[in-house]
DNA sequence: AATCAGCTATACGCTACCGTACAAATGCAG
DNA sequence: CTGCATTTGTACGGTAGCGTATAGCTGATT
């Protein structure tokens, strides 16, 4: 074969760069040709069509942010709360993932399948913080809610636009981190 | 004057729907005319473009999520727990506006104007968590770290697909709360 | 070097929109 | 009832995007 998976690829990077950046609407099969500095004409060889893509693009997401994640995590190892640390910071302090993530979540809104997407992706999420904060923490209610509030405050904190008068939102967070994970203050 | 006013919010209002279910991409002129009833034709007496609906729709929810919220809040009185809790209810429990105010969230990521208008509101509903939260904490800190989560639970909590077991999400809802707010469990 | 799969450019038809122009309908003021 | 302002329908030109067809190019295999 000539060259055929090196541009398949691309194209899939190309558009989750575009999801990032403008949402599912913002994923067009002319736009991501110009931005490869191709025409479209390859494109139709790859995909059957756009929502190929975009389903291609839910694939590679869906892989990079979770096995991928937890491999990693597995692989360099350490305590629990090391590696929880680790896992979030893969994916909320991720230049690359944090976007598409916060695009996906939108989307998951309006699109059914890619609600059930989310639902795996952010299930096996939930598991990890579930171990983590149940280190420190015995009554399984309180674990769960916990649990949900790092989760919602870690998606929740890229959809707010309130300030925090002297603070910085990293000081707030800070503080908030310590109270959901028991540290005194 | 005919019948001017009528239909100028009409189009706000058929417009903000559109955006609820769709994001800002999907309010468009023609296919609003076509929810109306009516063709475009009248839009541009109304409207200058496009642009200018979208403003308009933008102020129109930035004033009925705020003052009006408040107003109404403020006209019911009842105890500071009670006002709070009131108006989250008018924001976040509702039908009507909590679609538009998460579509909102995610259209201010990607543009400035739209993120000045959220912080504007954002700003006004942490103030009154602030004075919630300072019910019965002392801690400036630690006032705004709760405050923070509160409200990132609020919002986070519709771009979150995980499940919680046994649990419901209210169920789990309820309990965070009670962390949040000090009540014993 | 010849072959051939697979990318690439170009061109086409089609649809959905935007914004404009203008004539017809409509409904209120006097 | 008449006149006038405003809305409405229709038609138009223009842009952007999808998907198809097809011919040209390119680089790996033989």
């Amino acid at each position: 074969m000539a060259a055929t998976r090196t541009t398949r690829e691309r194209w899939i990077e190309e558009g989750l760069q575009a999801l990032a950046a403008g949402g599912p609407d913002a994923v067009r099969v002319e736009v991501l040709a110009k931005r490869l500095g191709v025409t479209k004409g390859g494109f139709y060889g790859s995909f059957a069509d756009r929502d190929a893509l975009l389903t291609a693009m839910l694939d590679a997401w869906e892989r990079e942010s979770t096995d991928q994640v937890l491999d990693q995590v597995e692989r360099e190892g350490g305590d629990p709360k090391t590696k929880i640390a680790r896992a979030g910071a893969l994916t909320f302090s991720n230049d690359r993932l944090l976007p598409i993530d916060l695009a996906v979540r939108d989307w998951a809104r309006r699109d059914g399948t890619v609600a059930e997407r989310l639902r795996r992706v952010d299930n096996r999420r939930m598991a990890l913080l579930r171990q983590m904060i149940g280190t420190f923490c015995t009554d399984p209610d309180e674990i769960e809610a916990r649990s949900l509030l790092a989760f919602c405050v870690a998606i929740g904190e890229h959809f707010l636009a309130a300030d925090h008068g002297d603070r910085t939102r990293a000081q707030v967070l800070r503080r908030a981190a310590d109270l959901l994970l028991d540290r005194p203050a």
